[in-house]
DNA sequence: TTGAAAGCGCTAACAA
DNA sequence: TTGTTAGCGCTTTCAA
């Protein structure tokens, strides 16, 4: 009744001694000759790659990292993985990887939860890593760093300066001081900033933000509190618009500025006629959007491969500098200019 | 002269002989209290327990996978990693295997180029993956597709559909007809296309555009194509808008929509009164896009579930559907509307 | 230059 | 219920 079916035996794998049974040599010759960890006689050499190719042969590199004991293969620990930083970042480490022939496992914890960030790291711990990168970009990223044991080769990747592993990371810092003092330097009396989830207190956006408005003893208004999404954003700019004293916004990051001009110009509020709004990354939509936004270009892929940089400097036993940072460049666009004439000077 | 540096002898970490020897019973014994695989008398338990814990003692994974012949890790293979579609179907792959308990190996082919795509695997199989779940969004998705050995594991996410692995997929073709279909009955006399890089010949999206536009007796215009990045539909959109018999548009994606309207309107052509465009996959930021983009809702993050789930069957030799498709969901918003009444009706 | 033997850390089969 | 014995597929001594 039913059509013969094919025969679809799935054979064992080739393994190395099927390699070296075909050529004729022993298994740690066929080794040789796979790593080059010892001159094989050329026709023997011969005879094992054709025996390979026959038997379509793979190595086990599970079988290669227990004899070895190590791994190409390094684990990523993230909050995140699709929003615009950590998948940039993503990106460049796995970049960076590849060229040097690892692969990388990601995995995320997605919150704070005691019992969720265990799980992440005993499935980290319970991997084949030779190593982790772990992305400090946010409270999850925090918890994760605690949960680490000290001696897992560890390099993070952004957060605040000042952990006790390699860490990589962008000067975001200086790059928030110098998009306040460029709205201050247009004449709006302060900023207002709507942040992006806080890694512990305060991010380096935020602390550049407070410390730019106390040098140039500008008042440091409240703070407004955003998640990743845009659309809280929007909610917020809605508020923000019914102050007319706010002339100037420095939004956590771009997705959030977009949001935030959004609401702004929901109700009735132009930009930048009426409020300058900056963002931060330099999005790829961030130039697109209407007005484009001025913002701080922050090199994520670049991050993401100087953080996998200092980890494999870390397994080979190099020196390994115990800090690696770069300085976001400011990007001026049509989303800043003069507050309004008509601003209040003062209350 | 220098502080006493203090002793950073890092010790080899425990093995299960360690943790056998102080908990005076046999190595298999603390296997069985770890894999609960037969039942040990609760003294004996517990001080194995108590062993492990002393000893700090995680068990090496390599060595399980070698025994086991099987690991707890899939290779995730795809063209890209950042954008959205990409990430956010990674980010649902890494969720379900997450729960599952086990962990994704990234690694990308950038492009079609031989030498790249066959990196790429090779990294893939030279690592201790139980499976692939490939993302076949693109060119180099095909490729990539092409040089997987039969005897892999395979689940395909995306993609025209008929393949010879199980293949998850999103049902393009019905939203791309239905998008054409909305566009028309406003009144539009055709709908251009801004393609995105094509796979093949044609995506679903352009198969859909090109049928829905066929069915209506509506002429069908040339084809323009963009890259990934919104910039691109920027310059396009520039380019239709000299063309004043162009009322509707229908982008790739939602992010060469924002460009293209953009560059409508950067050429003084008002959206929707003017040209009305949508996007495709509904983006987080379409909603938030002046104006709000007509779209089509993809849940990209499911099917990167359902395509691990797919994986997980195959790998537990369960029955496997073939198929697993999802419609995407229509959005109206104010991207569209009838064309101008001026528009001319036809050449 | 090559092979034999041992071992990487774990699980499974078998006896006891 | 438990220990002994054999591997899993590779690399690395060590002799020859």
């Amino acid at each position: 009744m039913t059509p013969m079916a094919p025969p679809v035996r799935r054979q064992r794998p080739a393994v190395m001694a099927d390699v070296a049974k075909l050529a004729g040599v022993s298994v740690p010759t066929v080794s040789r000759v796979l790593n080059g960890s010892a001159v094989v006689r050329p026709d023997k050499r011969d005879r094992v790659l054709d025996a390979i190719a026959e038997l379509n042969f793979r190595p086990s590199a599970t079988a290669r990292a227990l004899s070895l004991r190590q791994t190409r293969n390094i684990a990523l620990l993230a909050g995140n993985t699709s929003h615009y930083g950590y998948a940039e970042t993503i990106r460049g480490v796995e970049e960076a990887a590849r060229a040097a022939g690892y692969t990388v496992s990601i995995t995320v914890a997605e919150t704070t939860d005691d019992a969720e960030v265990d799980r992440a790291i005993d499935l980290v711990l319970g991997q084949t890593a030779a190593g982790i990168v772990l992305l400090k970009f946010d409270p999850a990223g925090v918890a994760l760093r605690e949960r680490i044991p000290a001696d897992v080769p560890l390099v993070v990747a952004g957060g605040a300066p000042g952990s006790d592993a390699p860490q990589a990371v962008l000067d975001e810092y200086s790059a928030a001081v110098e998009l306040i003092e460029h709205l201050l330097s247009l004449g709006h009396r302060t900023v207002h900033h709507v942040r992006i989830p806080p890694s512990r207190d305060e991010d380096g956006r935020t602390t550049g933000w407070r410390r730019a408005l106390a040098d140039a003893g500008a008042p440091v208004p409240p703070l407004w509190d955003a998640d990743w999404s845009a659309a809280t954003g929007r909610t917020i700019g809605r508020a923000l618009a019914e102050d007319h004293e706010v002339t100037a916004v420095f939004a956590g990051n771009d997705e959030i500025a977009m949001g935030v001009v959004r609401g702004l110009t929901d109700a009735g509020r132009r930009v930048p006629e009426d409020v300058s709004v900056v963002g931060f990354d330099d999005h790829p939509l961030a130039e697109l959007w209407s007005p484009s936004l001025t913002t701080v270009a922050q090199d994520f892929a670049a991050l993401g491969r100087r953080a996998f940089g200092l980890l494999l400097a870390l397994l080979s036993d190099e020196d390994v500098p115990a800090f690696s940072a770069d300085r976001p460049l400011l990007v001026l666009r049509d989303s800043t200019a003069p507050p309004p004439p008509t601003a209040p000077e003062s209350h």
